[in-house]
DNA sequence: TTCAATGTTTAGAC
DNA sequence: GGTCTAAACATTGA
């Protein structure tokens, strides 16, 4: 669930909630969270030892966010030197489908690591398990790791351009839907969000990139940004699992014209709204509106 | 009991 | 090399 929207209502909230604040604490409960895909069966006592020696007793300085992966950058605090926030150690979360951060919620089964800070409890939480909560000394150390490999562009960075977009999109002769999954030309946008942007934009799914017109493009470039910013705008969607942290839903999934709406009407036209599967993923869209 | 669910990566086929 | 599909990860709920 987490898209870029949500990602990004996640990281301002943790802004909010926990920077500045010391890691007085780390309880790990599920190993596997704290190892990186490729090493999942690698997991030991002195990962969980070295991750929580790593980080005790840092303060967060900054969080940031690339595509669906939130940042927290951490300094030491031995000095007292109010200067003294270099960078010490990055903690990298990706939440995957069903990971939460929660701030002062109430441990479940699916709490898998708890941050004790200053003033309260950061909880990482994950049903699916396929998020990870990651270690490194800097940004460079998880680039070196292959993370941020093949992405795009943020859709709100000043280089996403019309012109980027309508160069990137002439030379790729796979279908709208995919292409906005892959993350290769704009970062951010997952299975919700594609069939919203498709379906305001007047694209079927399954137009292939190459033969988009130049209105279609102004379209789509459109509506990349507006739909992404309203959605931060309303909180994100909450469909199943995400959460705000602070523990409130998302509002934006009021506002969807297409998601999860296979069989109902199309709010245009009255149509009955289509699925297909693209990519492997579930595609709702109107035959009537969407060329 | 079977199927599908928001993300990403990988393997294999063409 | 490009692009497609299926499968993998683990769990829940319809």
């Amino acid at each position: 669930m987490p898209e870029l929207p949500e990602v990004e209502t996640i990281k301002r909230g943790l802004e909010k909630s926990i920077l500045g604040q010391r890691i007085l604490n780390i309880e790990i409960r599920n190993e596997k969270i704290i190892s990186s895909h490729s090493n999942i069966r690698k997991a030991s006592k002195i990962k969980t030892e070295s991750f929580i020696r790593n980080l005790i007793d840092k303060k967060i300085v900054n969080v940031f966010r690339r595509a669906k992966n939130i940042i927290l950058e951490l300094s030491d605090v031995q000095s007292n030197n109010k200067y003294d926030n270099v960078c010490s150690a990055i903690i990298l979360i990706h939440l995957k489908m069903t990971g939460q951060l929660i701030y002062n919620g109430i441990t479940t089964k699916h709490t898998h690591i708890i941050f004790t800070l200053e003033k309260g409890n950061l909880l990482y939480n994950d049903i699916r398990q396929f998020g990870y909560v990651l270690y490194y000394k800097d940004i460079s150390e998880a680039v070196a790791n292959g993370h941020f490999e093949k992405l795009g562009l943020e859709p709100f960075d000043e280089d996403f351009t019309l012109i980027y977009l309508k160069d990137k999109l002439a030379k790729t002769n796979k279908n709208i839907k995919s292409t906005l999954l892959s993350q290769a030309i704009v970062v951010g946008i997952g299975n919700i969000y594609a069939d919203e942007i498709c379906f305001v934009s007047n694209i079927s799914p399954h137009r292939i990139c190459k033969t988009l017109n130049d209105k279609e493009i102004n379209s789509l470039y459109k509506n990349i940004n507006n739909i992404l910013a309203l959605a931060i705008e309303r909180g994100g969607s909450s469909i199943s699992d995400y959460k705000l942290v602070n523990g409130e839903s998302g509002r934006y999934h009021l506002c969807h014209q297409v998601y999860g709406r296979s069989g109902l009407a199309c709010y245009k036209c009255k149509t009955i709204l289509t699925k297909s599967i693209i990519a492997g993923r579930s595609s709702v869209w109107c035959e009537n509106c969407q060329k």
